[in-house]
DNA sequence: TCGCCGTATGTCAATTCGTTCATATTAAGA
DNA sequence: TCTTAATATGAACGAATTGACATACGGCGA
């Protein structure tokens, strides 16, 4: 296995080579579609989909502790996939925008093919 | 906490708790979008972008184990994420459709935002 | 049919990830 | 200022994931 024979030349395997994803960029595609791999975070996000709340309302329509909320939203303010907005002691969280349900949506596209 | 106040009430609450994400879609959703959360599944997909290659090929683009390619693209195939065509002891592989394409560049636009 | 090459599978150690418990922080109201 | 509600943080533990090694399978050519 050691020399095995390729069946694209070296041309054509270093061109692939040099656009393949590294790096930043793979990193932050690899975070960014962390969001959706984690059914905790998928349900938060369908519900901030739906409506804005607070992490005592996102905790409570979805069943899940308050602090396994607050982990998630932390990451998810990590890779500014979240916004959220203080109001006294309440914070309301919702999603940056628009992609984030085009991602969900292809998702669901690919689903049905 | 136990009885901590709701900043949306009860109807709300429900009427969110229902569109919520749950059930086989939510599974689906985390396994497909799996794909995308590993940096040597990204790689390999971008990789499958550029050019249909066979499990040697992708193995020597990217250095990465024969093997470790092997079980990344049974974990794929498992959720029908590549096609697979085999040409006597070569077996090529090929995304299944555009749609996981879509996916990948929503996520670079939504790193450019 | 023998040996080789391309691919797949099983197993396991190492690491990463997710959740929970305990506790800290921050803001508001009495 | 003391208390309480809302949220965040840190540590720890179990579960899931990843990648490596060894090995098996399957098709082809000598």
């Amino acid at each position: 296995m050691e020399n095995a024979a390729l069946f694209i030349d070296k041309k054509t395997r270093d061109m692939i080579g040099d656009y393949v994803l590294q790096g930043e960029l793979l990193d932050d595609l690899k975070n960014f579609f962390s969001l959706f791999s984690d059914n905790t975070r998928l349900r938060i996000i369908s519900a901030l989909a739906i409506s804005d709340m607070c992490v005592t309302d996102i905790s409570a329509v979805l069943g899940i502790n308050q602090t396994t909320v607050s982990h998630q939203l932390k990451f998810m303010r990590s890779i500014n996939a979240v916004n959220c907005k203080r109001d006294g002691k309440v914070i309301y969280y919702s999603l940056k925008n628009g992609i984030i349900n085009d991602v969900l949506l292809k998702g669901v596209q690919f689903l049905g093919t």
